[in-house]
DNA sequence: CTTGAACCTCTAGTGACTAGAGGAATTACT
DNA sequence: AGTAATTCCTCTAGTCACTAGAGGTTCAAG
């Protein structure tokens, strides 16, 4: 049985948070002590990696709560759970397309400004002129 | 001199967030038609393109905010933007590297469960498991 | 048995918007 | 000039995933 302060060390996840994973119904609700305080079991600890490890990974909540109840699943449910981290694969492959293209822009124009600015910066209106990037963001 | 709705248009910056950006004062309250609708100037326009494209670029507005005003500044506070302009690039960089541990990690996930999962499928356990992820995340 | 750390609940704040209610103004058309 | 459609106004509250703080209680060690 862990207090939710071990719990937090083990899992990495901060004794507010998982609070506020309880709240929102995606941790049962544990034991209490006499005096009220939380007592977890092994099964907790397990189900607060698997929330901490997708949250890492960028699963939103609502979308981690859908994998904790296919647990155990079998047939579409499966399905489901693949469909869950192929989405989750393209729009992650997105997002980083995305954010390169904005480190070229980003490059440019902090060079823009290399050393000797005794006069009028280029970076001001680097970051206000649109017309010299890439493509479209 | 532009509606709001004409502004939104023209910049791609709905309606709601103009509003929004003149509450926080990162836009300056414009005239106003005897009836209260406002109406904006080419400056303003040219304001809003400015926090559009920085945003875009993934600037926090407390940092577009802080460049705005250092807008026509010379010496020092033009070592800022620079500043700015590099940190924001750094950070970028980091977040790159880590989506791309990320996409590895979900791609093996996907990947676990390949057409047939008749019985069990691994995704789930794939999620669970840390243990194989190259690593710390 | 006392101290100090860890725990409890609750409210409110963050960032960057978005949605909706309820009503007024503007524009286009007849 | 009248009417209907669209756009606009303010205001409140909701989103996501937490985080911070107040004010009080319980637990574990010495």
């Amino acid at each position: 049985m862990y207090s939710i302060g071990e719990l937090s060390r083990q899992t990495g996840v901060k004794v507010p948070t998982i609070r506020f994973y309880e709240d929102k119904g995606l941790l049962p609700r544990p034991a209490r002590t006499a005096g009220n305080q939380r007592r977890y079991d092994g099964a907790a600890l397990q189900r607060l990696q698997f929330i901490r490890h997708t949250r890492d990974l960028g699963l939103p909540l609502a979308d981690i709560e859908a994998l904790l109840t296919l647990e155990g699943a079998q047939g579409d449910d499966l399905n489901r759970a693949h469909e869950i981290a192929e989405q989750q694969l393209s729009e992650l492959r997105g997002r980083i397309a995305r954010l390169r293209k904005l480190e070229k822009e980003l490059a440019r124009i902090a060079k823009a400004c290399n050393g000797q600015h005794d006069h009028v910066c280029a970076v001001l209106h680097a970051f206000a002129d649109h017309g010299t990037c890439a493509g479209s963001h």
